[in-house]
DNA sequence: GCCCGCTCGTTGCACGCGCAACCTTTGTGC
DNA sequence: GCACAAAGGTTGCGCGTGCAACGAGCGGGC
């Protein structure tokens, strides 16, 4: 009972924390979390809805946020060769070189309010009690379905 | 770094499975979070501000959640004798009943998905890292104010 | 006693998000 | 070929939240 104590209690300071490492840099917990994912895709770039289900958003939520990401430049939109229903979202040069700037320093900020206060055998487990509970959610999620 | 990606794609899916199961007594995590913190509070009641400070909770969120509680008849707001400023939170007999009803469910909730997974020393692990994460970011917390 | 600073709570506003409805496009059964 | 279901994205709406501004009330310096 204590570690879910635990657990509510920092979900919230953990995150504020890490979001305002960010704002010297313009960008938000989800936008850099969209950054990352498409710096790791093939040609830099997804589609609308693989991206919405890698972050964990409903697809209008995904709509918004890329609106905000192309006005920025960070972002463009391509509508698929392949499959004209499909939005391409993809890298701009700039979004990359902004993201390349923007890394290390949330990393560190990972590293210091997360990574650094554990021993190896704490971050140990930590990782696999999160695989543990993300494989339960994800075996009930198909159950439902 | 595989614990930190794991801390993030649980936090959503967790909350969510927890949210899901209060659905059916009305509740959202939130409502649930006040109605325990009073229910735990010397004559069931709190100020206002105490309150949002457990929460974790701005104060105009406070005030807005409150007034679904009190319209739900779960909360009454009573002003306080002592001082004029102040507004109490009082958890009204319907309130508390409601809450006898809800917990039981809600932990076994988080015993499922959460706490039943994991051996002891894993909650342990958790327990401590936590600890020490909220320690940093109070202290850190402190230093800027 | 009086003023000034502080605390407490509420309200207007903007933002981010999910849900439902809708349109377009794809693919499948026949 | 042609319906018809299913998938991809966008838009309208409502909800919950934080921030800034405000009014009311307390308390200390003098």
């Amino acid at each position: 009972m204590r570690a879910w104590r635990g657990w509510v209690d920092t979900i919230g300071p953990l995150s504020a924390a890490l979001e305002a490492d960010l704002v010297p840099f313009g960008l938000t917990n989800g936008d850099y979390e969209v950054l990352a994912w498409l710096s790791d895709a093939p040609d830099t770039q997804m589609r609308m809805c693989d991206l919405a289900e890698r972050l964990r958003l409903s697809p209008s939520g995904l709509t918004r946020r890329l609106d905000g990401l192309v006005t920025s430049g960070l972002v463009s939109r391509e509508p698929s060769a392949d499959d004209r229903r499909v939005m391409l979202a993809r890298l701009t040069p700039a979004g990359r070189a902004h993201l390349e700037r923007t890394a290390p320093h949330h990393l560190d900020s990972v590293r210091h309010h997360f990574i650094d206060l554990l021993d190896p055998a704490e971050i140990d487990a930590l990782g696999r009690a999160f695989d543990k509970v993300r494989a339960h959610l994800r075996g009930e999620q198909n159950d439902r379905s």
